[in-house]
DNA sequence: GCCAACGTTGGC
DNA sequence: GCCAACGTTGGC
């Protein structure tokens, strides 16, 4: 099993959308960058974990947790000449675009932010919070889940400061 | 809305 | 295959 966060523009697809539909599939489409794509086809794969970032909003940062509940696939927005994701260059047979289903785990209480997340000196291996860094679909290693679920549950906020053993 | 950083495109 | 120009991402 395999953990990951993928961000998404919250006016797009928002956790709010997953709540509303917890028993729902929910189609992930629209990657249209060859590393995160490789990633959906190749090792994202039914039963992973998925971080849910909200990206390019207000409030910034891991909005809760999804999980995998369908390998990747064609993705079936490149056909479809009225979706923004169209992509002309797609055929049945040339169709370098896949989309991969997920489905509601939890909502956080309280959205973790990207500040937070800059934060830890734990995640400073994440490519999110690396410096213009632009990849939508990133792998995350079981410690840094573990510390971001943690961070998560931290009611005053995580303080750093003690995180020092 | 700005703009730095990045990925992609296309001429050569 | 190089690389300048361009378009996009995404935090601020």
């Amino acid at each position: 099993m395999n953990y990951w966060l993928f961000k998404t523009e919250p006016e797009e697809c928002s956790i709010d959308d997953f709540a509303k539909a917890p028993d729902q599939a929910i189609v992930w489409e629209g990657v249209r960058n060859y590393q995160a794509r490789n990633f959906l086809r190749d090792q994202v794969r039914t039963g992973d974990l998925v971080f849910v970032y909200h990206s390019s909003c207000k409030d910034i940062g891991i909005a809760g947790v999804a999980k995998v509940v369908q390998n990747s696939y064609p993705d079936p927005s490149q056909f479809n000449s009225s979706s923004p994701y169209f992509d002309a260059k797609s055929t049945g047979t040339k169709a370098p675009w896949v989309a991969v289903d997920l489905q509601f785990v939890e909502k956080f209480t309280r959205l973790l932010s990207l500040d937070k997340l800059k934060q830890s000196t734990k995640l400073e291996q994440l490519p999110l919070v690396k410096k213009g860094n632009r990849l939508s679909v990133m792998p995350v290693s079981s410690a840094e889940w573990q510390h971001i679920i943690k961070m998560s549950q931290d009611k005053g906020n995580c303080d750093e400061a003690r995180e020092t053993t």
